[in-house]
DNA sequence: GTCTATAGCTGGATAGAC
DNA sequence: GTCTATCCAGCTATAGAC
């Protein structure tokens, strides 16, 4: 007690409850802290021990909570996937609003790529961007099927509406055009500094209206001009 | 000698020279045992036990030849970039020899997206060619500085060439358009399934020449028709 | 150059007190 | 629900015989 009792009043209030904290608020600190480690180092990366430490709780608990190292990681998508998924099925509802096809095709675009890259550039979401960027891009990470699961749905209606924006279209066509938008930015959702190291600072990934205005322009124009006649 | 003058006369021939092979031979087949994994596992994803397993070499060999892990991982790139740097090198001087500028733009595109998607759809190098994609989507990657230090320069060329065949751009749509290629390119590359999946078989990445045709000509399209003037 | 054996850590997960 | 202590499997890297 005597080194308590030498602490001023307040430091041994703090002191007297060191970690009182809800379970819920628990959970949450683990979660954030493990989108943090996952999004900079990914899950191979990443020990559980980092994400504790950062999150300030002993590492039991993280076991306790979400069962495993692999528990904890597709608890982040629980929780985050259908953000993005419902703000693109509402960007598509727009999208199929629209009685214009050539509007509705950058509406489409626009339903695809403005929920991801806006996240991007949200401080807090950011993280999560960055996960599901690696998540939809590496080999390693598709088997644990969170992509198939969460997004090959809203995917297929992304296809749909591709299809009613661009009726004379080979299904190919359609496909292989949503492919390129996908890739096209999670490149830029994943980006660490390499876009803004080659384009000396004149293309900033965390810009999202400048990053959104040349993609979905220059994309419209790709699904628009770019016509692939049958192979054979 | 007691056991094995009671083998029989092949198998005691067998044994007297167990794994006989030439230094150079041992460091080739540790390359292409890491290569496959890598491609598939990840970096992080793999030890080194694994891949000397696979390479049939004890361990020991790995960080004999190779130095470490790392070292290991960087002397793929080492053995491997050079290829596709000359390819695409050799590519844009095709380019640059075309008159028509939008001719010229089909064949920088080309020259970047081909070198990679033919790479990947040959069996001995499809490997390295995940490893790559992996390499440029993963921001923990870039952190080792290969990517940089290996593509970087042939970049810069791009842009360069893309200036030219494009003159009335504003550099920050060129390099927004590289970034577009690229992450089309790399997606498709990095793909173990997915494309496949969503388009019910008929989008195959593993089919080259339809690949490259197809994102071609919508990249064409998109850099030719994708205008986004400055933005105030 | 090759190989065995092992040093020296760090990982995920858990048992059991509170 | 929380936390400490710990198990033990797995890792990279190397020492030292051949």
């Amino acid at each position: 007690m005597g080194k308590a009792a030498k602490s001023n009043p307040d430091r041994s209030v703090e002191q007297s409850e060191p970690t009182q904290r809800s379970a819920a608020a628990t959970r949450t600190r683990i979660l954030e802290s493990a989108e943090a480690e996952f999004a900079v180092h990914g899950f191979d990366g990443v020990s559980v021990r980092q994400i504790a430490l950062r999150a300030e709780v002993p590492v039991a608990l993280i076991n306790y909570h979400f069962g495993s190292k692999d528990g904890l990681y597709r608890a982040i998508f629980v929780a985050r996937a259908p953000m993005i998924v419902d703000e693109r099925i509402a960007g598509l509802r727009l999208a199929y609003m629209e009685t214009d096809p050539d509007r509705m095709l950058e509406l489409v675009i626009k339903a695809v790529l403005v929920p991801n890259l806006h996240m991007r550039s949200v401080e807090k979401n950011s993280n999560y961007a960055r996960i599901l960027a690696r998540e939809v891009a590496d080999p390693k990470a598709m088997e644990r099927g969170i992509i198939q699961e969460f997004f090959d749905p809203v995917a297929h209606k992304v296809i749909e509406a591709l299809k009613k924006a661009l009726p004379d279209r080979r299904i190919e066509e359609l496909h292989w055009g949503y492919q390129m938008m996908l890739g096209a930015m999670v490149y830029v959702m994943a980006d660490i500094g390499r876009i803004r190291r080659l384009s000396d600072g004149r293309c900033d990934p965390d810009n999202d209206i400048e990053a959104t205005r040349h993609l979905v322009t220059m994309l419209h124009a790709a699904l628009k001009y770019g016509r692939v006649p049958a192979a054979d």
